[in-house]
RNA sequence: GCCCCCAUAGCUCAAUGGAGAGAGCAACCGCCUUCUAAGCGGUCGAUGGAAGUUCGAUUCUUCCUGGGGGCACCA
């Protein structure tokens, strides 16, 4: 629910007016720009806001000098209103700093902000599916890192602007689902489970659970109500999670209206299979056969029962089919050899390759102290995502998930995670939350604005009545800014943090991951921890540096607020 | 055997081909009569090995070593 009309992060608004810059230079120069030009953090020991390496790319095209080509552009960067200073520096970066004004201005924005940004460049609308967990056991705590690269993903892009929903399917058809079957009709008779069938406990608890009326029912009867009793549970778990798909969406369903023969139809139209050996087989196109998937693959068995294979084509037809032209799927890096053959398949039936995104995330692995937690679901001996989260709490579960890029092989140390649970960095970002909270209820008492919210209806006064009534200097315009020079450093590194969130955001689109988002938590979080040591927010003597600092903290809590909340955890008011 | 992923500080992880590789934890030394010490300041400490491409490589290429995963008419 917007609550004032959000102007364009700085950020953003600059980048476009340094490449417009960038972009008229060059063409002077009778030059094509190459094509990306991104904006960067400056290294620690620069004192800059922004670097730019354009000049050295340019260099690269013209075989000119590049400090010449990074002093033409630095000339013409510094003509632009938020740029304090473009300075030049070997061996030909370009180094920017912003105005305080357009800083302050930007806490401002994060102090407003509610709503998701306007779409940078085109609007995109996405299906993103995760976790689909097969329902034959309950969900495994490795399924959280799905879960959560997922849904943080799916939150940080509509914060973006776009349209995203979330779905789950469920295989509760086939093999796996009769084995589930027949495994609980043996613990329900009493008989020896199937060797290859399902071993767990969970079963036996289930047997003792079953309806009187389930005396008499057949292995496919018992595994309809075993699937639906353990979805159930993976439903009670991603809700436990802080996770809400729009859709579960089970496999049986395209059955019942018959999509698969209805896709391998268009595939045999277009030519993509063969017949051999009683089967129906895919052909892979051309390009794919000599690179990693290695054969053709079965769609339909000798015995006339399709594959998984096939179920899934349909249901990535299906969900293109509902207006999705962007899938994104997160799979378990088991995954992986799956990936080209399901490509060639959607290739082979018309559909852009750059709209169907795989992210494959490596698997975790648990570990009791030194000893690896075995995690076999037939086995039986694994750890509930449910016994996870009580044991560690959802916060810290899900800010360790998403710290960490999907390409990791990540080890969760469960006695560490219990152990060292105040140590968990998560709670080094909430405490920020929660300290500025306590600032603004001691604000409160002493005639200050008491609330972030205050704050805002403070400053919202002043911007509509500039000149009007301002016995306590509460808004930041005009007098109540300090002098340039008279910014701590503290004050200004956490107003150019701030102005970059966006930017961390657009990242996290473009590597399709919420982990750039935490470690900018980690970096604000430290930033913010100095600054508190240092500078007292609340001081009566000085009432119009308390309303900067005030806004200064409310901007940080808005942003940490927000940024904790893309990735499902919690911002407390007190800790 | 073939294919994919990974290797960064004692540990767990960051770093769109950019500058002097950043955090947290652990260790050691300090800091609470002032808005929350789940905090702050300081010290120690790293790119597995060898070539190559480049003005510039943790990042790209090749090989090697070590770890994980995958190669079904299973999912």
């Amino acid at each position: 629910m917007p609550t004032s009309e959000i102007s364009e992060p700085l950020l953003q608004a600059l980048h476009d007016a340094l490449v417009g810059q960038a972009r008229e230079w060059a063409g002077s120069q009778g030059l094509d720009v190459p094509g990306e030009l991104p904006l960067a953090a400056p290294p620690s020991h620069v004192k800059a806001d922004i670097s730019l390496s354009w000049a050295l790319g340019l260099a690269k095209i013209t075989k000119g000098s590049p400090m010449a080509i990074a002093a033409a552009l630095a000339g013409r960067f510094s003509r632009l209103p938020e740029v304090a200073e473009a300075s030049v520096s070997s061996p030909g970066f370009v180094n920017l700093r912003l105005k305080e004004t357009a800083l302050l201005a930007e806490a401002e924005n994060a102090l407003f902000h509610a709503g998701p940004y306007k779409p940078r460049g085109s609007k995109r609308k996405i299906l993103i599916e995760f976790v689909s967990a097969n329902p034959t056991g309950p969900l495994h705590a490795a399924s959280g890192r799905g879960a959560t690269l997922g849904d943080a993903l799916a939150r940080i892009l509509r914060m973006l602007g776009h349209e995203v929903a979330m779905e789950y399917y469920v295989n509760d058809c086939g093999r796996q689902v009769d084995m589930l079957g027949r495994s609980l009709e043996a613990r329900r008779d009493g008989k020896p489970v199937p060797e290859d069938g399902y071993h767990g406990s969970y079963l036996e608890d289930l047997a003792r659970q079953l309806p009187a009326q389930a005396k008499t029912w057949s292995a496919t009867e018992l595994s309809r109500y075993a699937v639906d009793a353990l979805l159930k549970t993976h439903q009670e778990d991603m809700r436990a999670f802080d996770v809400h798909f729009d859709r579960y969406f089970r496999e049986s369903e395209l059955h019942a209206r018959k999509a698969l023969e209805a896709t391998l139809d268009r595939l045999k139209s277009l030519g993509a299979v063969y017949e051999k050996e009683g089967a129906v087989w895919f052909k892979r196109p051309e390009e794919a056969a000599s690179a990693e998937d290695d054969k053709d693959r079965v769609l339909v068995r000798a015995d006339g029962r399709p594959t998984y294979f096939l179920a899934d084509i349909a249901y990535h037809e299906d969900k293109y089919s509902r207006g999705y032209p962007e899938l994104i799927d997160i799979w378990g890096a088991d995954h992986h050899g799956y990936v080209p053959r399901l490509k060639g398949a959607l290739e082979a039936l018309g559909r852009a390759p750059a709209g169907f995104h795989v992210i494959l995330h490596q698997l975790i692995r648990l570990m009791r102290g030194n000893e690896a937690v075995k995690m076999s679901k037939r086995a039986g001996e694994f750890v509930r995502l449910k016994d996870l989260v009580d044991e560690v709490g959802k916060d810290a579960c899900r800010f360790f998930f998403a710290m960490r890029s999907p390409g990791s092989h990540l080890v969760f140390d469960l006695e560490l995670a219990k152990k060292q649970t105040a140590e968990n960095p998560v709670y080094y970002c909430q405490y920020v939350h929660a300290r500025v909270c306590s600032i603004f209820r001691e604000a409160g008492k002493r005639g200050f604005p008491a609330s972030p919210e205050a704050l805002r209806g403070a400053v919202q006064a002043e911007v509509r009545a500039p000149s009007g009534p301002s016995g306590e200097a509460l808004a930041p315009r005009g007098a109540a800014l300090p002098a340039e020079a008279a910014f701590a450093k503290e004050e200004r590194d956490l107003l150019v943090k701030i102005a970059w969130f966006p930017e961390t955001l657009a990242a996290c689109e473009r590597e399709l991951s919420p982990h750039p988002l935490a470690t900018y938590l980690l970096e604000l979080a430290g930033l913010f921890h100095p600054f508190y040591e240092k500078c007292r927010v609340l001081d009566p003597a000085d009432r119009e540096r308390t309303a900067f600092r005030l806004l200064l903290i409310a901007g940080v809590r808005g942003t940490i607020a927000r940024g904790l909340e893309l990735l499902g955890v919690s911002a407390p008011e007190s800790m």
